[in-house]
DNA sequence: ACTATTAATCGTCATTTTACGATTAACGAT
DNA sequence: ATCGTTAATCGTAAAATGACGATTAATAGT
């Protein structure tokens, strides 16, 4: 026995924030999505601007978005025939508490 | 043009930064790997007990752990036979900072 | 020398992800 | 009613991921 090996105190697992803090996590997991997270944070919202400042195609533009929405991480609103990006800063501020209480535990 | 538009200004984008961002975000970016991480935050590090918390295959958590380790969030001390996994809180520091650096730009 | 223990690795399979071009849908403007 | 514009969706292909059982490597103990 190994005296690194700690005595193993119980651990109270949460399911859900871990799979929550996961989810997060993967969808930020790419660069193209991190670079996409940095623009939107530089200020309000703006439309396809985006596929020139990322350099892929507008599908997959598009399908990072579609990640990004559905983690909760960004917000669009249709206005045609554009539509409008944002940050949803609250999602961040909740991804950043749940790293620290990650580490606290 | 809307009025959400905004002026567009230059980014100055750091691929590397994103880059490393999205790593340790794509390391996270699993249930079973935030388990780990946060049992291996709750004190030193122990063997293969983790093994059992996880409840995956022995080869699925030594994979994971691999993961973590390519990553850099975790540190592996071999003892004979047991190893010792460790995490690297540097590395959870310069994932916090990345994450507030990227909400800043 | 042999045995037991433990983590890593291998081979495999199913699923998911990433990416693209092409197409479609939705609507404002003409 | 038609035309542009823009984002979403579809179809597809390549690659990566997640999971498992089986095997291997390494070494302490007997």
């Amino acid at each position: 026995m190994p005296e690194c090996l700690q005595s193993l105190k119980q651990f109270h697992f949460n399911d859900a924030e871990e799979r929550e803090l996961a989810a997060y996590a993967k969808a930020i997991g790419h660069p193209a999505r991190v670079r996409l997270i940095r623009i939107l944070a530089g200020g309000g919202c703006l439309g396809s601007d985006l596929v020139g400042q990322i350099g892929l195609a507008q599908s997959t533009v598009s399908e990072h978005l579609r990640v990004l929405k559905e983690a909760g991480l960004v917000h669009a609103e249709v206005q045609h025939p554009r539509t409008c990006f944002s940050l949803k800063p609250e999602a961040l501020d909740r991804l950043q508490a749940l790293l620290v209480s990650m580490r606290a535990g």
